[in-house]
DNA sequence: CTCGAGACTGTTATATTATATCTTTTCAAT
DNA sequence: ATTGAAAAGATATAATATAACAGTCTCGAG
């Protein structure tokens, strides 16, 4: 429908979630899949994807670019007569965190949709400090390489959380451009 | 002068700051070392490390456990008549973290002395989910792993913060202990 | 069916973290 | 001493997040 599926059209394969963060697509795909993923992952657990929660979800993956609490907030009391109030919005991403449907990054104090369903992993973000857009780095050997090295001092590892800021593809692009003139 | 030197007295060598956030020490040393590596920078880049600066710097230094911004704001005020306010604090902070003094833990909103002074590196902190107790580790070789298979993906990392929460080994044996009843 | 317990959502108030802006002070170089 | 820039003080407010309690919905036991 959208010119972004006509220029995904000549490539071959499916990239997965996470690398079509860089490359142009049509995005319904990803918030379809991510939605379908979520309503499995509740009906296996035997939790409930509400309305709300669906909504959230599909507003944090209204692009590949982190969103905050408060940006859902204001795009959920858009069209309402009276506004949805903060504790509803944090408890649906807290849902939403906690069986791993989205992440929260927080050296922006934002959340994102995860990217990588399914698959055991834990965050690596690549963060664009221009655009913002954000890819989840699938990447469990260095994951293991980083938590080895912690238990080698007599650290137990548990929980990881990557983020790399720096420059997206495009965005690389678009200064090295910039600098020819 | 204290147990904690006392008990620190049979080890051969000096593991550095950062090892010393999981044995006994005599912290005050930290103290020392870490403002005089302050100044020495400060004097070496043309910076000026005031009173504030200093004092700031000391408070995020009183322990291994990271700080937060209103904590430190509280100590300072303490035998003030006026408190001091939010911006006088935070802009003590930017000045630290800006020449790599201490180090924000985004996870946490707090602040933690760095343990690394000198070298050339990127945070990877240990945090201890129970005690706070946080460690920095010095690895140069799974920064560089990350660094390079973000690459990989057409992505240009910059900066890079790796934050592993879990259980320092003082509270590992307390947990194990614990068990054994 | 219906009713009750627990899960979910609404609502109000407030806590916590951080910054914008303007004024005053300090300090070092002339 | 003068002065200009950097630092610190002061006031207000923004941005992010949670506590606490009240109302509503859902689903299974009876």
């Amino acid at each position: 429908m959208s010119a972004t599926t006509k220029a995904n059209s000549g490539k071959k394969a499916d990239y997965g979630l996470s690398q079509r963060a860089y490359t142009p697509h049509d995005h319904s795909h990803c918030i379809d899949r991510a939605l379908l993923h979520a309503e499995e992952l509740c009906q296996s657990k035997g939790e409930r994807l509400t309305t709300l929660r669906k909504q959230v979800l599909e507003l944090v993956w209204d692009s590949h670019k982190p969103v905050g609490a408060y940006d859902v907030l204001a795009m959920m009391s858009k069209d309402k007569e009276r506004p949805i109030a903060p504790p509803t919005v944090y408890r649906a991403l807290d849902f939403l965190l906690e069986h791993g449907l989205i992440h929260k990054l927080n050296s922006l104090n934002a959340y994102i949709g995860c990217q990588c369903p399914g698959r055991p992993h834990e965050g690596i973000f690549l963060i664009c400090e221009q655009c913002r857009t954000t890819r989840e780095l699938d990447s469990t050997a260095e994951i293991y390489a980083l938590k080895n090295a912690a238990n080698q001092t007599g650290f137990l590892p548990k929980r990881i959380l990557v983020e790399l800021t720096g420059l997206c593809p495009a965005c690389q692009s678009q200064q090295s451009a910039a600098k020819e003139q």
